[in-house]
DNA sequence: TTCCAATGGTACAAGGCCATACCTTTAAAG
DNA sequence: CTTTAAAGGTATGGCCTTGTACCATTGGAA
């Protein structure tokens, strides 16, 4: 005998508990591609920006170099660029020493107009607000305690301590940027490239949502202690504190959250 | 697969700690596709198998059903699909009731051979065998922590108690097949989407390494003990407990692998 | 026996994406 | 002022992917 299709639960009055017989292969069988390669190619040029790893004022690397690394055709990238040019994000100059260079975003009242444009992007995630929140905490618990366990030492140490001072020098303005930088430093230096992937593209759509919420120095301040926590804690090899301080660190970027969506 | 030129330092001598202010874009420009539609179908379809989620001898969603949640079309599908027929993986009849019947694997002495094959798939992998067991670690301690958070019950927790009855009772054949869904069971009851996808992906490649280990009893029987552990960990909502009770299962996995390894 | 519905099989035209080669612009270097 | 290297801009032909429609096969239902 032949079965297949959804075998069906007699389940009772339950409700969606039956949900998890009803489709068993919801973890494969989901778009191959999220959409085309020039949307996808927008998305990843736009990563780089929200993560702060482009400043603005700066140029993005050079379009053979981009389209080499992304592995997509010049003429693919170039259309992807030419969207976020006329959308104000990018400005692209000719000749030596040009290059598309990022632009400060339009002074749009969206971190002063309180949880108004917060609440438009939270709709516009939809179901996938509570998945992005849980798979970056899941990524960043882990990076920490992978982290702490290879203990860095010589020039990764340094190189976190720097991004560590950098992050407290740093002014309201370049505090997100930084604060990226820092969480992605550590998420590289879990030896896994898939969780520093994963994290990159997680983050940017979470920083797409702390865009939205005005930064105050208490926050700015109460953060930082927790970054010195944390990156002390992976310093001394101590996986379970590095994992126990960025929950905590995690914990108040989440209630910041949910404080200003309700 | 298409693999990334990897990035040489002229490194002086203090080797790759360098590499930190080498590729700050690492995390982000890399690949848009890992391949052609095509390819990146075929891999879907494997994973499928691999997961244990059609087992031998049931077929396949029909292929309109499968390009429909895949994305992509029917003929892309296809084409997929003929691929895996020429090698002996499905077996495709046409008419009502007909459809793509998954086939047992070819004799082939995988199993039996030692750490030959083993070794010939790792070295395939590449670097990428260490990116796959931290990934993996990282997803499945997240997962299970997760999952243990929200503490399961009613027909969930049924489910976990069931699939775990199952697996207990399984045979050497069925062992991995049953195992796979019992940790994809936990993956997708952590809430996230994205940790149940990303887990199923890095699942099936870890699969395709120990279905080259000879499945023993006693191994067997340990890791039944972990399994109940864990499932009671979560059940009572202690998180700490399930992601303990995890680590070790994962522990054992990955001494038997580097065993067979060395 | 006849019909029907579910499933795989085939064909064709339109659009997407790519590799490649070449052109144009720019500013520093000589 | 001229040269030159590095960057963006353009054009062409071919393969990949898609959407749509229709054909062929099969086994159960009427």
């Amino acid at each position: 005998m032949i079965e297949n299709g959804a075998s069906n639960e007699a389940g009772a009055g339950t409700g969606g508990e039956a949900d998890l017989h009803a489709d068993p292969y919801a973890a494969v069988l989901r778009p191959v591609r999220s959409g085309n390669t020039f949307e996808e190619t927008v998305e990843k040029v736009l990563q780089l920006i929200r993560l702060g790893l482009v400043p603005v004022g700066d140029r993005l690397p050079p379009e053979r170099e981009l389209a080499d690394r992304l592995q997509i055709s010049r003429v693919t990238l170039r259309e992807a660029l030419k969207v976020l040019q006329d959308a104000g994000v990018l400005e692209v100059r000719r000749g030596r020493y040009g290059g598309a260079f990022v632009l400060a975003p339009a002074p749009s009242p969206a971190a002063a107009s309180g949880g108004e444009e917060l609440r438009r992007r939270v709709e516009e995630l939809g179901d996938r607000l509570e998945d992005t929140l849980l798979f970056r905490q899941v990524l960043e618990l882990g990076a920490a305690e992978l982290c702490a366990e290879r203990t860095p030492g010589g020039a990764e140490a340094d190189r976190l301590r720097q991004l560590l001072a950098e992050t407290g020098a740093a002014t309201l303005e370049e505090y997100r940027r930084l604060d990226t930088r820092l969480h992605l430093a550590i998420a590289e230096l879990s030896g896994s490239p898939s969780v520093a992937a994963q994290y990159a593209a997680v983050r940017a759509t979470v920083n797409d949502l702390l865009d939205c919420i005005p930064l105050l120095p208490p926050n700015l301040q109460h953060s930082q202690l927790q970054h010195e926590e944390l990156v002390d804690a992976i310093l001394s090899g101590d996986a379970p504190r590095a994992r126990a301080a960025m929950h905590e660190h995690l914990a108040g970027t989440a209630a910041l959250l949910r404080g200003f969506l309700s």
